[in-house]
DNA sequence: CATGAATGAGGGTTCATTCAT
DNA sequence: TATGAATGAACCCTCATTCAT
């Protein structure tokens, strides 16, 4: 809170008189820096089922910028850290954040699926394999500080498409 | 550390004569807890080049019943959650568990693109794509408490393997 | 200073233009509060000089009723536990209101010996035997929730005149 | 708590490691200063049944010395201050104090009304007519400052007994 | 080798008071 | 006359760390 104080330029006591608690303070955090992006992939998903995949796509991509920005990504490494203490903003974020982004892609996903874009696969496995590697991509990044994929957010989709579309067994 | 203590049967003050600080306490922790599975997979991924896709099934396996245990995952839970403060930390994390179980993947995918198994991918791409998703659901179980697919990693496992290596493609 | 403040529908800083402190606040209270008490006892102790021990009856009633109100109490209960911080405040209290009430009782008191309707005994001392009680018993009511003769004033009163006018030891 | 630890010679985080909170310090210093007060009334009104009346006597004159010490006084003082924000404390202070030490007067009192050394009437009010008094000189003279009678307790108890036993009525 | 006792620095939070407008 | 915005000092409490024994 200190902290949060002394780079709005206020003590921490001002703090008081705009959030109720720390609590509401992370939760108001995290609607100002990603509720916007998660609100956006639903508007996205729900604008893009003519060419599903098209859209899958575009939301990957948008992703891949999202997360190799490190001031975004501060957001799920802070829910994170204080899940275990805090488990109300655990809980607000998987609510405000994730499952709208979840809910977006399962749209998209299974429209791509009814157009036959993508054959049928059991949605949520759909769902990890397009987020979880972006996800450890970037926890590898910003976490481990790892040589990074994504600052090439576009070459790193393209490389998960080409696998994740193509598969990896060996083309006859 | 007063916690620590008590499961040790010690005063918190005792253990400042085996670590030197909290720091060196939670790098002997991660050591411990995670260190062996991670030279496990590479003993593993040594020992099975002659099938190295079964390798990576096993590989794969092994992974989502670790992550599955709350205990075992609560240490990348650890990890990130106090990255920003203590860097080191994650530096260590980083040298003595992923880089090595990294390196125990890479190992074996290269082995199976040599063996025709898989085709040539970018290596990075394919281990994002197969830890990804593990890593991805393990966070959604354990931080968000969503409804997980980790308590059946056979099913989990054989779901992923199937898209990534037939691909998202309506077969022909 | 907050709920006064919205009490009075005003802002926290306007009360500052009518009052140079929170100590002047309380003062103020306590004179608007229990003030014009302490002054009626004192006109109904002069005017009832014809039956000073009816009047005292009267006078022990009225306190009866006034203190089974909380929100009177609620002012010595107030300047007892903030007594220690602020003895201004006591000694306004003091000066105020309690030695004008005990004025009056011992104007009372001594013109019922006067008129031999009591005898004559340590003037504090009878004071301190028709308050104390009454105090006490709203002490006890208020501050530890005890099961209360206060809900019934008038019969408290008259167990209390009985105790004292014909004393306790049994009558030949 | 920090003059709490200052006067122990500790700092403010070392009350923590002999009281779990503010709360149970209070309870422990309510229990060390007047709880073996209350304890004591109750053994000498349990041993005092041969003269009731007597022991009464020696009750009240006890509880004039003690409420005559500021250092014990300042107890219900702190209790009747704090008692709006911490309402465990006034529970507890009734619980272990204050119904303990009316037990040990209602003992007496029925026992004096049994062995006919003073006449049946409510005990409750009998009770209040015995403490209220001197609770009331208490305030008096540690809140408000006011002339004491406190500093002859065997003089202000004859006066007491005087009224309270013989009554207020002129002597035929 | 081990501990009980202690603490300084920090945590989130409240509140009487101030001041520019 | 009135306020919204702000704060310093205090509140109770926790924790990694130290040290005499």
């Amino acid at each position: 809170m200190e902290d949060i104080a002394k780079r709005a330029g206020l003590s921490k006591a001002a703090i008081y008189l705009y959030f109720p608690s720390k609590v509401a303070v992370l939760e108001a955090l995290i609607e100002a820096k990603v509720g916007p992006l998660a609100a956006g992939a639903q508007t996205l998903s729900a604008s893009g089922i003519a060419d599903p995949l098209m859209t899958l796509r575009m939301l990957a991509t948008m992703a891949a910028h999202r997360i190799a920005d490190p001031n975004l990504f501060a957001v799920p490494r802070l829910v994170i850290g204080i899940s275990g203490r805090f488990p109300e903003i655990a809980k607000y974020y998987r609510e405000h954040v994730v499952e709208k982004a979840r809910a977006a892609l399962e749209t998209v996903i299974e429209a791509a699926m009814a157009k036959g874009q993508i054959r049928r696969v059991d949605t949520n496995a759909v769902v990890r394999a397009f987020i979880g590697p972006l996800f450890f991509e970037a926890m590898w990044t910003h976490v481990l500080n790892g040589e990074t994929a994504l600052n090439n957010p576009q070459k790193l989709i393209e490389q998960q498409f080409d696998v994740l579309l193509s598969g990896l067994e060996p083309r006859a």
